[in-house]
DNA sequence: TGTTTCATGTAAGACGTTACATGATTGG
DNA sequence: CCAATCATGTAACGTCTTACATGAAACA
């Protein structure tokens, strides 16, 4: 249920109709939570009809700001201090690993070369998001942002590493 | 569409019922692919329709093992070789660091603590599960997991590092 | 005989994706 | 006037979780 706690958080700043948050998704949440424009709309009813949101204003072409409620701010701090967060359970790309038995070991270890490969590539994308944002503007945001930025340019730099070691592995095998 | 494949895999070295594959999937993909019991029935018998498994022998208590065919295992290594994993894009972790601001500091800080705590304890779990496993029997599946295995050491280490250099900025905020 | 283990299945509900559908407003 | 942008909504479909339901066989 954390798109809910998403939207929330992306209405602690200013208000937003549908249409503005899903581009603030697009930009900051793009790599931790991405969503759709369905499931956005439908989760901002949801939310208004909770009492969690309520519509601040109305504008052209029947728009609708929401605006964070004190409940709704309320249930972002709660969701922050009382649960814990939930890691993901499933590796596509490691229970691949588990198969590679299957292959023979040259397409074996092309597969380890390619996660190096699209490790590095991800490594290379998240160093220019890092160039191309304005972090002086401040905001929650972009402060904490900064350190969600960190933890991808570790793990993909943890991955890529993982996946030399991985090949060496298999080459030495036998 | 991973369960289907994660099936295919585990029935490769030898035929087995559904309650056969879920002790299976509790010990060796526990921590890359979980299923759930339902989720294991219905995919059976979905693959045992579309010709990729048969039931090669029926039990007592109306057990019914399955075995992979030649087009199960050809499309398991068309999966391996010809599609691209998708890595899992979304982390309810790092979308509350996106949060944290609306936290007082102690609170934010103790979150990161937490995060590093978890991490730890995770590291400290599969080196218990290394210990635990018995590595010598062979087979693709303990060869390949270790590959896995190795990733979770890394993974959790990086994890906890990074959750560690995280707590040491919020400190030094202003 | 009674408990544990083996064994399979169905149903309801949450969540996510893709696609479809509609239309007002702005700007060139 | 035409295209792009703004703006919201619905429907179908697939996956996963939780819970319910049932019963045979083994074993003590």
């Amino acid at each position: 249920m954390s798109l809910r706690h998403a939207l929330l958080g992306l209405l602690v700043d200013a208000p937003a109709s549908g249409y503005d948050l899903m581009k603030r998704f697009d930009t900051s949440l793009a790599n931790v939570w991405p969503a759709t424009q369905s499931q956005v709309y439908g989760e901002l009813t949801r939310l208004a009809a909770a009492g969690l949101l309520e519509v601040a204003a109305e504008g052209p072409r029947g728009r609708k700001e929401y605006a964070l409620t004190d409940e709704g701010f309320a249930e972002l701090r709660r969701w922050l201090v009382d649960t814990q967060p939930e890691p993901p359970r499933r590796s596509d790309t490691l229970l691949r690993v588990f198969f590679l038995g299957v292959l023979d070991r040259e397409q074996a270890l092309a597969y380890l070369a390619g996660m190096a490969e699209r490790a590095a590539g991800e490594h290379g994308a998240l160093e220019e998001l890092e160039q191309s944002i304005d972090w002086g503007e401040g905001g929650m945001l972009s402060t904490n942002g900064r350190l969600a930025l960190e933890f991808g340019l570790r793990f993909s730099a943890m991955r890529e590493e993982w996946a030399r070691w991985a090949v060496q592995q298999v080459e030495q095998q036998r």
